[in-house]
DNA sequence: TGCAGGTCTGCAAGAGTGTTCAGCTTTTTT
DNA sequence: AAAAAAGCTGAACACTCTTGCAGACCTGCA
């Protein structure tokens, strides 16, 4: 089994992961400035920074001065990294669980990591929740939006935070303070928030919008108690 | 099965598969210049206009104003195009978490203890299955005869195994061997289980039937994965 | 014959992106 | 305590990339 020179720091193992999930959620690498967005950091330079160590390290390739390029070769804990053909992997894999938060409201305007209220705490099993799912939290449902896709009132829904999330996915998002769950679509400069409930209009957000609004990530896992 | 609306000329047919081998070779998707070199074409504005039918015809999305954003829907031929992948796992841990067994099948006449093929083994916490939860084991949903319920195929069911249930409860029961969920209503001396579902009709057991009839239990939670 | 759609050239504007420089603070190592 | 590494800001620059416009040729179809 081949293994990388170095360990990563962990803020560089933290890097790393979120460029898997990108990859993972997306479908293609992000640039330098999405993976500042999705980590908090400003500066490009930051971002690059990181890059350079991780190559140096041995945990990713990129082509010079190409967008997008980055790919990840090992996982932060030195798993090789397998993109198109995985197997049926026989090696046995402690599976994690989460302790996650179940929040009531998320506080207008602050950034997706500061969450008011924790209601309660669930403990899920990595097998439930999909591969690397690290900044997961729970909600629960309010209103019946999405009953057509299956999500009722009062159910957990379990959401990745991550702004970037692909077409046509479920997300939970925050409109002036309310946090909803909807489908979403990219339609230009502007994004069409689609419920799943003939009797309620789909929600547009436009880019130039004064609007409070915030993707916080695509939900991942839906409970309900019966 | 979902479809493409229209169907590619033997160009776009090619365009798209060269985007998907790029994806799969590369690791990431090509800009419009790299697509032109591999397709013999000089104007970025050629492949733009095939891009333009791709994503009309609804086999390919893009962001706009994005490098290296585009994302096959189907192939050529119509097939959905699939990338993401998932992976299980297990093992044991202990707590006030369950490892609740995954069971494929269960076999037709034997006790309700015997069950058969544990397909995976999936952590959960006390909080979410609820009080004294001891003999709980779950099933992944195959049908859609609870689709208004909110439980679609696919779904992890949580069961509880407990032959006396409350009337109008969402069962898990066994009938000729078979394993199937429906809501359980008393009638005199008969059983009715009714599908959430209006195009199924409801299943009705009497007490002297020769049928080999179980009630494995109440549902006590429902999980997807999305 | 006319017309729509597919395919392509060439060009230019403007947004997106990687790179680099100078400098800063904090953490870790020596 | 000093030095090195990690982590980050902000700004500037060149290049890449998408998009749009104008125009061309071809084929199938009404």
């Amino acid at each position: 089994m081949m293994k990388p020179e170095a360990k990563l720091t962990k803020r560089q193992g933290t890097v790393l992961e979120v460029i898997a999930q990108h990859i993972e959620e997306v479908g293609y690498p992000p640039t330098i400035r999405e993976l500042g967005d999705a980590l908090g950091i400003r500066s490009t330079n930051g971002v690059n920074d990181h890059l350079k160590a991780l190559e140096k390290k041995g945990y990713l390739t990129r082509e010079d001065a190409k967008s997008r390029t980055m790919r990840p070769i090992f996982w932060p804990d030195g798993t090789p990294y397998e993109q198109g053909a995985n197997s049926d992997s026989t090696e046995d894999y402690d599976e994690e669980i989460h302790q996650v938060r179940v929040v009531g409201r998320i506080a207008a305007g602050m950034p997706v990591t500061a969450i008011e209220q924790t209601e309660e705490i669930v403990a899920i099993g990595q097998g439930l929740l999909g591969r690397q799912q690290k900044d997961v939290f729970a909600l629960r449902v309010k209103g019946e939006s999405m009953i057509e896709d299956g999500i009722f009132d009062g159910d957990y829904i379990f959401v990745r935070k991550q702004a970037d999330v692909r077409d046509g996915k479920i997300v939970a998002v925050m409109i002036d303070g309310e946090a909803t769950v909807k489908r979403l679509f990219r339609e230009g400069n502007r994004v069409r928030l689609e419920p799943a409930n003939a009797a309620m209009e789909p929600i547009f957000v436009h880019a130039d919008e004064a609007r409070e609004t915030m993707i916080i990530g695509p939900v991942v896992g839906v409970y309900r108690r019966l």
